[in-house]
RNA sequence: GGUCCGGUAGUUCAGUUGGUUAGAAUACAUGCCUGUCACGCAUGGGGUCGCGGGUUCGAGUCCCGUCCGGACCGCCA
């Protein structure tokens, strides 16, 4: 080795270097041997540059070159030279290397899959070989966009006075929320470690201490069956905010979403509309509704009633809910695409019963699968009302819950949505889902469960209801959802031991529990906590939608697959008895 | 915990009512090729059909079980 290993790296070199003797090491793309010429692409991290290497003129070099396999890693040594034929998809594509020596720093056996971005190979395997699958340009540039993103927060919030504060990962058992994983304690055989499912109650605690402004990016765990936007371990943007209310929270966090937008993607938000839970549901049928397209549901009850459809009437004097949402240009739905839609809203987690339909046809004719009950004047005055024009379809879901209405043409909403591409995925959708209730009702057992944690805080306004009609209750909670998934949840917290008091008893917790669950919680509340609140950011979905992926995998280095199983290491493993019996656990079976 | 889809060459897949020697593309190897960049052309090697059991004269194909991967429901304060 007489040089260093790379004086540029492989994204770098342009027409001002031609002529400069230069020295790039990486790993060997693909090589294209023409005869009397052969071109080597070479890759790191920062891009690809061309070596080109002539029979005739460079003999032994040609030789050498030849045999280098893919995935080698070499460090070359040439001249920066102009390209005979320029390639403009390449932003090295101007100018070549011509070598004076190739050195092979170490070789390498064929990998099981293309590292290329459209590679061949499917996610089990690209999970086995993670460390090849990072080599692909996509998924090296989602690593770098993560790393832009979370460099933007802590350069926004460092700014503001946020102090970044590590929290513990050996923690206590909460047994309210989602399953905990659990660690064995050796020294004290029988108890465990939980690790957090969040540092909630811990950065409450930096509150009460006068931390003042918080933030942490944090991992946390959940042991909870996956999904593709699910992991057992995540990672959040994790804050707190002491003296503030909730517009100054949300003030903030728009202003660090905005800022994080800008620089890593230079893109310009436009201001976030409030939207809340309410109007959410009714127009939407979803608390994290995708607003890059319309398409609002519709209540009909006014003006479906008044025939001889049973069905409907009785729906209409009870407490049941008929509501549409129009498919625009989808009249000339067939019988077998309806089908498809009746069989979808049917689906047995819907719950629905059946789906209606009016076609409003280009020629003005109406045609519906309610034709027995309704006249044509009649489902023209229905389709006027719910903003159907020629060419339109309105699609009519009827049930005694409004809840269970709303929701299945929220999925409906989507569905068609995706189905029919409305979707502009160039926009952007973000907005504050506000005004959420404090507790929910368990459809089943009539229960009052909380939406969101127990330490949110109601509105002022609403803490009388507290003793009198809980579910009237609104709190002072948040949620920022970006097409149509959920981001940030955050509240401002109860810091009134007897609020927090009332709420515990309302959700049914004995004072043996709260004392158990939250005692040590509860006793620093009462040495002084300031009025404060946050919110959690999910990262990776974060950083999922502004990378463009469909899964948090993509933007993850080493994820694990649905089934919680890291195929690279092999992960979840067994382990020697006697570290068993250190720890004093005995496996069943 | 439940429902569904899949597992065949290094990789991605096809494989008919169960029937001769299991194919394609790509990758790989060798040779040719005067500017390629998904180079092209020719030739070649490459298979425990996930695993176990069953039905059958005969199983990649049918049945049962099991493991693995994926999607969804439940679950995810």
């Amino acid at each position: 080795m007489t040089t260093a290993y790379r004086t540029h790296t492989c994204g770098e070199l342009s027409m001002s270097q031609v002529g400069q003797q230069v020295s790039l090491s990486g790993w060997i793309q693909r090589s294209r041997d023409l005869g009397y010429i052969l071109f080597i692409d070479l890759r790191d991290r920062y891009g690809i540059t061309q070596i080109s290497i002539k029979s005739e003129e460079q003999a032994d070099l040609y030789q050498t070159a030849r045999k280098l396999g893919r995935e080698f890693v070499v460090q070359i040594q040439g001249i920066v030279a102009e390209r005979e034929s320029k390639n403009p998809k390449l932003p090295t594509g101007d100018i070549e290397i011509i070598p004076a020596s190739i050195e092979v720093l170490n070789t390498a056996m064929l990998p099981p899959f293309l590292i290329e971005d459209d590679t061949d190979g499917l996610e089990d395997i690209r999970m086995q070989y993670r460390y090849l699958d990072i080599r692909r340009p996509k998924m090296m540039n989602n690593l770098i966009l993560r790393a832009n993103v979370i460099k933007a927060i802590r350069d926004f919030l460092s700014a503001q006075e946020f102090l970044e504060v590590e929290t513990p990962f050996l923690i206590k058992s909460t047994p309210e929320g989602a399953r905990d994983f659990l660690v064995p304690s050796r020294l004290q055989p029988g108890y465990f470690y939980a690790l957090p499912q969040s540092p909630q109650i811990l950065k409450q605690l930096l509150m009460v201490a006068g931390v003042d402004r918080y933030y942490q990016i944090v991992k946390c765990f959940r042991d909870e069956d996956f999904r593709g936007d699910r992991q057992p371990e995540f990672s959040q943007l994790d804050c707190e905010m002491s003296f503030v209310e909730q517009k100054d929270v949300l003030n903030t966090f728009e202003g660090m979403t905005k800022y994080v937008f800008q620089k890593v993607l230079n893109v310009e938000l436009p201001d976030f509309i409030h939207l809340s839970f309410e109007e959410a549901m009714e127009s939407y049928g979803s608390d994290k509704p995708d607003l890059r397209f319309g398409c609002k549901i519709k209540a009909l009850n006014s003006v479906m009633g008044g025939t001889d459809f049973g069905v409907f009437n009785k729906l209409i004097e009870g407490d049941g809910l008929i509501a549409g949402i129009v498919a625009k240009g989808c009249a000339g739905y067939s019988r077998k695409q309806l089908d498809k839609l009746t069989k979808f809203v049917r689906e047995p987690h819907r719950k629905g019963s059946g789906l209606a339909y009016v076609k409003y046809n280009e020629d003005g004719s109406v045609k519906s699968s309610v034709d027995k009950f309704y006249s044509q004047e009649q489902l023209l005055k229905i389709g006027e009302f719910a903003g159907a024009e020629a060419g339109d379809l309105l699609l009519i879901v009827a049930d005694q819950l409004k809840t269970r209405t709303r929701k299945i043409l929220g999925d409906l909403r989507l569905h068609m949505a995706k189905q029919e591409g409305w979707i502009n995925e160039d926009a952007w959708s973000v907005f504050w889902l506000v005004d959420v209730p404090l507790f929910e009702e368990d459809e089943e057992t009539g229960n009052l469960t909380f939406a969101h944690h127990p330490f949110c805080m109601p509105r002022e306004e609403d803490l009388e209801y507290l003793y009198s009609d809980p579910k009237r209750v609104i709190a002072q909670s948040y949620d920022l959802v970006i097409n149509g998934n959920e981001i940030v949840s955050g509240s401002i917290r109860v810091h009134r031991k007897d609020v927090q008091d009332k709420i515990f008893d309302i959700l049914g917790l004995s004072e043996e529990e709260k004392e158990n669950k939250f005692g040590f919680m509860l006793k620093a509340f009462e040495y002084g906590a300031p009025p404060h609140g946050g919110l959690a950011f999910g990262i990776d979905r974060f950083v999922m939608l502004m990378a463009g992926e469909n899964s948090i995998r993509d933007v993850m280095a080493f994820p694990k697959t649905a089934g919680g199983r890291d195929l690279m290491m092999d992960a979840p493993a067994g382990v020697p008895t006697e570290n068993l019996d250190e720890l004093g656990i005995g496996i069943k079976g």
